[in-house]
DNA sequence: GGCATTATCTGCAACGATGTACGGAAACAG
DNA sequence: CTGTTTCCGTACATCGTTGCAGATAATGCC
C-alpha cells in the first residue's frame, strides 16, 4: 500500500485537509505547519496519487496529440518537441495515431482518449470541420497543420504559401521551367497540400509561367510514395527539370528514385522539399527545403493550449498562429 | 456534466451495481437485464469514467514507454508500432523522453510517471542494473536494448552480436580489410555498442584480421555525431575502406560526409548500419544493413509486458527474448 | 472593550467507479 | 414438502484526493 495524505496529516499532526491545502499552495498556513508537512511527506516519502486527484480535480495534467503516424519523420520531430516544451508546463503528452482515417479521428476527438486528456492537439485529415466542430466536446482543441482553417477553432500553422512560394521561386531562379509537384492533385487548393500547390502555382504566375497539371503526381507523403510518384513521371515521359516534393519524405522519395534511374541531382533534375528534418541535411545530396519553424510551432501551440486549458487565454474566437519559415538552400537544388 | 453510471441505472430501472456487473461481463445476469442496461447506455450516450476506474481498480491500461528520444528515428518507428500492438490489446502507450540522463530514467522510474501506467517498457541507458533492480517498484517492466542484461529482469532484444557478425563479415567478403566502426569507443563491450562491437571483432577474428582500435571511433547515435566521427577519421589520416555504423543513423551521417568529402561509396569505401530504418531504404546509395525484427520485437516486449501485468505469464527469472535478424544487402556495400 | 475582520485550520461530502457481502427467488435433490 | 444450490440483483463501503462551509483564534479599528 502506498503512502496517503491521511498517513502525512498523521504524521504531521494536522488534518488531512491541511496536507492538501499545504500540497496546493493555499495561502493562510503558517510557515511552521507548512515545514511540519514538509517534513512527513519527505520522511514518508508520499507521491500524491494522480489519480484520485484527477478524479476529484477532473484535471489530469495530460495533453492529447492526435496525428496520423508517429513513424513519419515530421510528426516524431514535432511529437518529441512538443513533449518538452510541455514537461516545462507540468503537462504530459499522450500520443494517438490517427492512421489519417476518419473514424479513428473521430473517437480520439471523442472517445476515451479525450477523457484522459485536459485538451487536444489535433492535426485532422481525414474529417471535415464541420464534423470537428459539433464532435469537439467542451475542453479545449487547438488544430495542426491546414487541412482545416476556420475561425471556429484555434489553429497553429505555418506560411504554406508563401513558403512554396519562396521554394518555387528559388527552383525557377536556378533555370528550372518544368518543375513537378509531388504529393497533391492538380486541381488541389486547401489543405496542406493545396495550400502548398497554390505557392507554387503563384511563384509560376509571377514567372509567367504557365501551370501544367501533368506536372503534379499525387501521393501519400511517404518515401515509397515519392518514389512511386517520380517513377510515374518518369515512365510517363513527361519531362521535368526539377521536383518539389510537398514534404521532405516525399521529396527524398523522389530523389532516391531518380538517382537510381540515372537521372543526376541537381544536374538534371533539382529536387526541393518541405519540413527540413534532420534527414534532409544528411542525404545525398543534402536537401533544399523549407524550415518551418518547428520549435516555434511547438511552442505556440502547446502555449495557447495550456492557456485555453487554464483559462489564461479568453479570445473568443479561433486564435490563428503562423510561424515564420526559412528557406534552406542546399546541394539537391542550389 | 457527463452521464454517470448512476444515471444509466436508474434509466435501464436498475441498480448502480447492475451496471457496473453488466460492463465487466459479470456471468449471472439475465439477458432481458443486460439488454436493459445497453440500451440506457446507449440512449444515455454513457461512457466510463477512465479516471474513476483507474482510482477503484487500481489498474490504467496505460504502458510506460520510456526512450531517450522520440525524435531518433529507430525509436519513433519503434514507439509507432508498440503503440499499434498495444491498442489491440486495449492499452495505451505514454512515451517518456529521458534524453539519456540517469536522473530522468530513474524519475520515469519511479515518480509520478510510473503511477499513470500499468507497466513500463524501459531503455535503460544511463542507470546501470543494480539502481534499475532497487528502484524498480512492484509493477511490471520490461526492459529493451542491451544496457542491462540481467536475469532479474524480462528482456527483449535482438541478436546484436551475431547480426554485427553478419555485417562485417559481407563487408570482408566484398573485399574490405580495414573496416572502421563508428558508435563506440575501442574497448567498449557491453551494451548495445559493446555487443555489436563484439561481433565486428569477432567477425575480424574469424577472417583472421587484426583488430585496429585507430578503426573505432565513439560518438553520440545520431546522424550528425557519425558524419563528425569519419571527419575525424579523414582528417586524422588513418586509412580505411568501410565504415560500419552500428547504428543507421550514425551509417547515414558518416556516409554524408564521406561523399561531401569526394569519398565514393561504395567504390572507395563501403558503408554498413544498423536497425533497418525507413530511411535507409531511400538513401543514395541506399545502405545495407541489418534488420532487427522490429515487429517481432513490438509483439514480444508488449505481449510480454501485458503478460505479466495480467498475470499470464508467471515465470519467477526474467524472460530474454531475442528477435531474429536480416541482412539488408544494399548499393552502399554490396 | 466590543465588534468586525483576517488568518489558520478542520470536517464532511463528493468525484464515479468496483469489491464484498448478502438477500431473495428459482431450481433442484431427496 | 423441506433443505440446499444456483441465479440474479442490491446496498454499502471504499479508492485518495479536493471543494465547500464552517470553527476557532488572532488581529485591527474606533
Amino acid at each position: 500500500m502506498a503512502v496517503t495524505m491521511n498517513d502525512v496529516a498523521r504524521a504531521a499532526g494536522v488534518s488531512l485537509k491541511t496536507v492538501s491545502n499545504v500540497l496546493n499552495d493555499y495561502e493562510f498556513i503558517r510557515p511552521a505547519t507548512k515545514q511540519r508537512v514538509h517534513d512527513a511527506i519527505a520522511e514518508l516519502g508520499y507521491e500524491a496519487n494522480l489519480t484520485a486527484r484527477s478524479l476529484r480535480s477532473g484535471k489530469t495534467r495530460m495533453l492529447g496529440l492526435v496525428l496520423s503516424d508517429l513513424s513519419a519523420p515530421y510528426y516524431a520531430e514535432l511529437a518529441s518537441r512538443l513533449m518538452t516544451v510541455a514537461s516545462r508546463r507540468g503537462y504530459r503528452v499522450l500520443v494517438e495515431q490517427s492512421g489519417a482515417v476518419a473514424d479513428t479521428e473521430l473517437t480520439a476527438l471523442q472517445g476515451p482518449f479525450r477523457q484522459l486528456t485536459d485538451g487536444l492537439l489535433f492535426t485532422p485529415i481525414a474529417m471535415e470541420a464541420d464534423a470537428v466542430a459539433s464532435r469537439r466536446g467542451t475542453k479545449p482543441v487547438v488544430l495542426l497543420g491546414e487541412h482545416i482553417v476556420d475561425p471556429r477553432f484555434d489553429l497553429v500553422t505555418m506560411k504554406n504559401e508563401e513558403a512554396a512560394t519562396a521554394v518555387t521561386a528559388h527552383l525557377l531562379a536556378g533555370g528550372r521551367r518544368r518543375i513537378a509537384v509531388v504529393g497533391a492533385y492538380p486541381e488541389e487548393s486547401a489543405g496542406t497540400a493545396g495550400l502548398r500547390l497554390n505557392g507554387y502555382r503563384k511563384a509560376l504566375d509571377d514567372a509567367g509561367i504557365a501551370f501544367d497539371p501533368a506536372l503534379v503526381a499525387p501521393g501519400e507523403w511517404r518515401r515509397d510514395s515519392g518514389a512511386a510518384a517520380v517513377a510515374g513521371l518518369l515512365d510517363s515521359g513527361v519531362p521535368f527539370d526539377a521536383v518539389f516534393g510537398l514534404n521532405d519524405a516525399l521529396a527524398l522519395g523522389a530523389m532516391h528514385e531518380l538517382l537510381v534511374r540515372g537521372v543526376k541531382v541537381p544536374h538534371d533534375v533539382a529536387v526541393a522539399g518541405f519540413d527540413d528534418i534532420d534527414e534532409a541535411r544528411f542525404a545525398s545530396p543534402s536537401l533544399t527545403t523549407v524550415s518551418p519553424g518547428m520549435d516555434e510551432i511547438a511552442e505556440r501551440s502547446i502555449g495557447l493550449l495550456i492557456d485555453r486549458i487554464e483559462g489564461l487565454e479568453a479570445a473568443e474566437d479561433g486564435v490563428h498562429v503562423e510561424a515564420g519559415f526559412v528557406l534552406k538552400i542546399r546541394e539537391s537544388a542550389p
